[in-house]
RNA sequence: GCGGAUGUGGCGAAACUGGCAGACGCGCCGGACUUAGGAUCCGGUGGGCAACCUUGCAGGUUCAAGUCCUGUCAUCCGCACCA
C-alpha cells in the first residue's frame, strides 16, 4: 500500500467530513482524552511528540468506536523562556518564531493523522487567550490569593530572571542548570498553600500512578507538630516548631537561622564580631551548598540565653545555617539526644546531651530518633510515642507556651518573571492608590512587539516607556505598569477549561459548557511535570471552584506517563550528546501508521526505553499481512448458509473473540505492546485457518471484518482505506469496536500441566466437564505419570481449575 | 542520607488475584518457492548429552515463587539539614 497517498487522502476525508471535530449534541456521552499540549520550542517535532500523541490518539479512537464521543483537542504552550532565549541569540523576535514554529508544527501534528479537534485549538501567546490569563489573575488577586511580598527568592543569574520553587532542581536552575542565588526582592505570589492541605488529602481520590501522587505528597510535605514558645533573658520571645514536643525536655540550646532578625538584637557585644561574621559567611554560601545534608554544621553563640518553657533551664542560642529561615518558625530547638543534626552540632560545640527517650526494649543508643518512652521528663516519665506529645502539647497550651501547628513543606508559587515573553501582569502601580488592578474591560494588557529583550536582570518591559506609562485607573494620575511578566506555568494552569470553550469572547469558559465536559477523563504527559504543572493546575481548579465558576475539585480524573525514548546510546535524547534520533526519515520511509505502530508495539508505554529500529520492519510487514490477506477477498460475496462449525472454526473462533477481550483490556491500561502482539496472533490464526482446505466463506469475512476493526484504532488510515477497498461504510470509526463473546471462549478440552510433587511431568488435554473423581482417573491412566504413581501413597491432590494438576507422593 | 521504581534469552519485551517462565516480535538456524532474494511462506530457536538447571545475588514462607517475606548488590528517578 501506498502510505503516502493513502495518509494525505484520508487525512483530508477525515477533515472534510469534521470526523475530529466534538459534536456537543452528545455531550453527555462526552470523553476528554488530553495530551500535554506542545511547547513550540523547535519546529519539528519529536520522538517524544509522537510517543505521546500517537498511543493516545489510538486510544481515544478506541473510545470512540466504543461509542463516547471523544474530545481530544490540541494546542501550544507558546510564552516562555526558550523562544526568548533563541531570539536572543538569533535575534529573531520570539513572537514571529513561535508562530513559525506553530505552523510547522500544526502541519506534522496533522500529518500525524490523530483526531485533534483542531476547532478548539488554544495557543497561549495569542491576545484571545492570555487576556483571560490576565483575568485569572486578577480573579486570584480579588480572593486574596495572588499577593506581593518581599522575600528570599531563587535567582537565576543565566535566565536573568526568578524562579519558583519547583523550578529549582538540587539547587540549580530546571532550565539551564546554572546554580541559583537567592535574592531579597519584591514579587509576585500565588497562595498555594491556602489549599495545601486539600492538594493533599484529594490525592487519595485519583487514579494517577503512585509514584506521582506520592512526589506531590512529598512535595507538600504536611508535618504535624507543635509551636512551642522560649522567653530570652532579654524579655523577647520567639517561637520553635518541632514535630517531637516529647523530647522538650532534653532542649540543650536552641538555634536560630541567620537571617532571624532576633539574632542581630539579641548578639551580646563580646559575641557581635563572631556572629555578624558568620551571618555574612552563611549569606555568601550558596543555596546548593548551604541545602546539602552532608554539609558540616555550623554555628556561633550569639552570647545570649533562652528559658525552656517546661523545665525554666537557661539554654545558649546559636546562629546556624542548618536551620531554614523560610520553613516553620526560623528556629529550633536543639535536642541533641534525638535528633542527629543537634547531636552533630552538640558534639562540636560541647553542648550537653541529654537522653530524655528511652528505647522501649532497652538499650538506647544516641542519637534516638525513633518513638521511645520518656524520661528525666518529670510529670511525662513513663508516657511512650503520640501520647507523651499530646501530654506535653496539652501541658504547653494550659501554660500559653505552645500550641499544635501543622506546617507545610510546600510553598507559595512565585509567578512573576523578569522576562520578556510571557503574559503582562494586569496591575497598575501609583503612586497615590498603590497597587491596582486593571479593570476587567481593559485587558487584555498587551504584549508590546518593539522591546529591547536582552536580559540584564531588569524586566526588558520596564525599558519600554510605550508600556510602562499609564494612568491610574482608580485616580487618574500617572503611574506605571508591572514591568514583569507570568510564569509559563500560569498559562498552562487553566488549558484544559478553554478548550472546552475556545472562542468565548466574553468569559474565560461558560461554567455551564466547562462543567459538562470537564474534567478530563484520561491525561496524558510526562512525568517531570509532577511537581510543577499537575499540582498548579490542580491548584487553579480549586480556585476557580471556591470562586463559583467551577464545581468540580479535580481536573484530571485519571492520569498515565508515557515513558521516554531515549537515544539509542541509553542516554537522554540531546543535539550535544549527537544522538537524536529523528521520527521524519522513518516516517517518510514508512508513513505514519507503520511509525505509530512502532512505538506501540516495541516499548512497554510508560516505561520508554532506547531507542532502536529493529521491529519496524516487523510492524511493516505486519500491516502487508493484513493487506494480502484482506483484499485476497475483497470481493467475493459469500452467501449464507447454516453450517457446523468445524475444529479448524472453533478454533479460529477463540483466537478472535480471545483476542477481542485482550486487546479491549489492554487499550484500557495502555499496554499497547501487548495489544499489539495479540493482534499479530489473531493474523496469524487467520492465516492458519486460510490454509484450512475447507473454510466456511461467510464466517471467514467475519473474522477479517472484526480484524479491521479491532486494527482500526491501531493502524488508523491503513485500516480505512482497506475498509473502504472491502465495501465498508466510511468511517471505520463509525463502527462498534468489536465486542467478545463470552461463549466463543468456552473449549471442551483445556491443556493441564501434570506435576508430580511440584514438579512437571508431562501435559495433557482435560474436557471441561469432568468431575474431580474423573479427572484424576484419567490422569492417573496418562502413560507418563502410571509409573512415577504405582505402589506410591498420594498424600494430597492440588487441581487448579483449567491449568494445572499438583499430585504429592 | 531518605523515599520510590527497575533488574527475566543474543536483543525489544510478556506473564491476570502465587499456578506450565520467556507470549508477540527482532536476530539466528533449517527448509519451500524462485534466474536471484534484502520479497513471501513453513519449521526450529533459554542452557545442558542426560537426569536436570534457569527471572541480579543470598536466604525464607508455600504443594507451588519472576510474583510474597528478610537481607544484599546494581541501575534509574524523586527529595535532599523541612526540625
Amino acid at each position: 500500500m501506498d502510505m503516502k497517498s493513502v495518509e494525505s487522502k484520508w487525512q483530508q476525508r477525515w477533515e472534510k467530513s469534521k470526523e475530529s471535530v466534538f459534536n456537543k449534541k452528545n455531550i453527555d456521552k462526552k470523553f476528554y482524552v488530553l495530551e500535554m499540549f506542545s511547547y513550540p520550542s523547535g519546529a519539528k517535532l519529536h520522538i517524544g511528540h509522537w510517543y505521546n500523541y500517537g498511543p493516545t490518539d489510538s486510544y481515544a479512537r478506541f473510545k470512540r468506536m466504543q461509542g463516547f464521543e471523544v474530545f481530544q483537542p490540541m494546542g501550544f504552550d507558546a510564552f516562555g523562556l526558550p523562544a526568548e532565549n533563541y531570539a536572543i541569540k538569533t535575534k529573531i523576535h520570539p513572537k514571529d518564531s513561535t508562530e513559525k514554529n506553530i505552523a510547522t508544527m500544526e502541519t506534522q501534528l496533522k500529518a500525524m493523522g490523530a483526531m485533534f479537534d483542531w476547532s478548539a485549538e488554544v495557543k497561549t501567546c495569542e491576545e484571545d487567550y492570555y487576556k483571560w490569563t490576565q483575568w485569572m489573575f486578577l480573579k486570584l488577586f480579588e480572593k486574596g490569593l495572588a499577593y506581593r511580598k518581599e522575600a528570599p527568592v531563587n535567582w537565576c543569574p543565566s535566565c536573568n530572571t526568578v524562579l519558583a520553587n519547583e523550578q529549582v532542581t538540587e539547587g540549580c536552575c530546571e532550565r539551564c542548570g546554572t546554580p541559583v542565588v537567592k535574592k531579597d526582592l519584591t514579587q509576585w505570589f500565588f497562595k498555594i498553600t491556602e489549599y495545601a492541605d486539600e492538594l493533599l488529602q484529594a490525592l487519595d481520590t485519583l487514579d494517577w500512578p503512585e509514584k506521582t501522587k506520592l512526589m506531590q505528597r512529598n512535595w507538600i510535605g504536611k508535618s504535624i507538630g507543635c509551636e512551642i514558645e522560649f522567653a530570652c533573658e532579654s524579655g523577647d520571645t520567639f517561637k520553635v516548631f518541632t514535630t517531637r514536643c516529647d523530647t522538650v525536655f532534653g532542649v540543650s540550646f536552641v538555634a536560630l537561622a541567620p537571617e532571624h532578625p532576633l539574632v542581630r538584637k539579641l548578639v551580646s557585644d563580646e559575641c557581635r564580631p563572631a556572629v555578624e561574621a558568620y551571618i555574612a559567611e552563611t549569606a555568601k554560601t550558596n543555596e546548593i551548598e548551604r541545602l546539602s545534608s552532608a554539609r558540616e554544621k555550623t554555628g556561633a553563640f550569639i552570647g545570649h540565653y533562652a528559658i525552656n518553657p517546661v523545665n525554666g533551664e537557661k539554654v545558649p542560642i546559636y546562629a546556624a545555617d542548618y536551620v531554614l529561615y523560610s520553613y516553620g518558625t526560623g528556629a529550633v530547638m536543639g535536642v541533641p539526644a534525638h535528633d542527629e543534626r543537634d547531636f552533630v552540632f552538640a558534639q562540636k560545640y560541647g553542648l550537653p546531651i541529654k537522653k530524655v527517650i528511652e528505647n522501649k526494649n532497652g538499650n538506647t543508643v544516641l542519637p534516638y530518633t525513633e518513638d521511645g518512652i520518656c524520661v528525666n521528663s518529670l510529670q511525662f516519665d513513663g508516657q511512650f510515642g503520640d501520647d507523651a506529645r499530646s501530654a506535653i502539647a496539652n501541658h504547653l497550651t494550659k501554660m500559653g507556651k505552645g500550641a499544635r501547628k501543622v506546617n507545610y513543606r510546600l510553598r507559595d508559587w512565585l509567578v512573576s518573571r523578569q522576562r520578556y515573553w510571557g503574559a503582562p501582569i494586569p496591575v497598575v502601580h501609583c503612586p497615590h492608590c498603590g497597587i491596582v488592578p486593571v479593570p476587567y474591560k481593559d485587558l487584555p494588557v498587551k504584549l508590546p512587539y518593539n522591546v529591547e529583550f536582552e536580559p540584564d536582570g531588569k524586566s526588558p518591559l520596564a525599558k519600554c516607556d510605550e508600556f510602562m506609562h499609564v494612568k491610574c485607573p482608580v485616580c487618574g494620575q500617572d503611574a506605571m505598569r508591572d514591568p514583569d511578566t507570568l510564569d509559563t506555568f500560569v498559562c498552562s494552569s487553566w488549558y484544559y477549561l478553554r478548550y472546552a470553550d475556545a472562542h468565548n469572547a466574553k468569559q474565560p469558559f461558560d461554567p455551564e459548557i466547562v462543567n459538562k465536559m470537564l474534567p478530563v477523563d484520561k491525561y496524558v504527559g510526562g512525568a517531570e511535570h509532577a511537581c510543577m504543572h499537575l499540582l498548579y493546575a490542580r491548584f487553579f481548579t480549586k480556585a476557580l471552584r471556591d470562586m463559583g465558576y467551577l464545581n468540580f475539585d479535580e481536573p484530571f480524573k485519571s492520569l498515565v506517563h508515557q515513558g521516554v525514548i531515549l537515544g539509542p546510546d541509553g542516554n537522554r535524547m540531546s543535539k550535544s550528546k549527537g544522538n537524536v534520533v529523528s521520527p521524519d526519515e522513518y516516517i517518510q520511509s514508512y508513513g505514519s501508521d507503520v511509525f505509530r505502530l512502532y512505538l506501540m508495539f516495541g516499548f512497554s508505554y510508560t516505561e520508554g526505553g532506547p531507542w532502536s529500529d529493529d521491529g519496524i520492519k516487523s510492524v511493516a510487514k505486519f500491516l502487508d499481512r493484513v493487506e494480502r490477506l484482506v483484499t485476497k477477498y475483497k470481493d467475493e460475496k459469500p452467501s449464507k448458509e447454516e453450517k457446523t462449525a468445524s475444529a479448524a472454526e472453533k478454533e479460529l473462533n477463540f483466537v478472535r473473540h480471545n483476542t477481542i477481550r485482550q486487546v479491549t483490556r489492554d487499550l484500557e491500561n495502555f499496554s499497547f505492546n501487548t495489544a499489539v502482539a495479540r493482534l499479530m496472533e489473531y493474523v496469524n490464526a487467520l492465516y492458519k485457518y486460510d490454509g484450512e482446505a475447507e473454510k466456511d466463506a461467510a464466517f471467514y469475512k467475519e473474522c477479517r471484518r472484526d480484524l479491521l476493526l479491532l486494527l482500526a484504532p491501531f493502524a488508523p488510515h491503513f485500516t480505512e482505506e482497506l475498509w473502504e477497498q472491502t465495501g465498508g461504510k466510511y468511517s471505520v470509526f463509525d463502527q462498534p469496536y468489536p465486542v467478545c463473546d463470552e461463549a466463543a471462549l468456552v473449549r471442551e478440552e483445556v491443556e493441564y500441566a501434570i506435576q508430580i510433587n511440584s514438579k512437571i511431568k508431562t501435559k495433557m488435554m482435560i474436557g471441561k466437564d469432568l468431575t474431580e473423581e474423573q479427572l484424576r482417573a484419567a490422569v492417573l491412566a496418562n502413560d507418563a505419570v502410571r509409573p512415577l504413581t504405582e505402589g506410591k501413597v498420594i498424600k494430597k491432590w492440588i487441581v487448579v481449575p483449567g491449568r494445572l494438576v499438583n499430585i504429592i507422593l
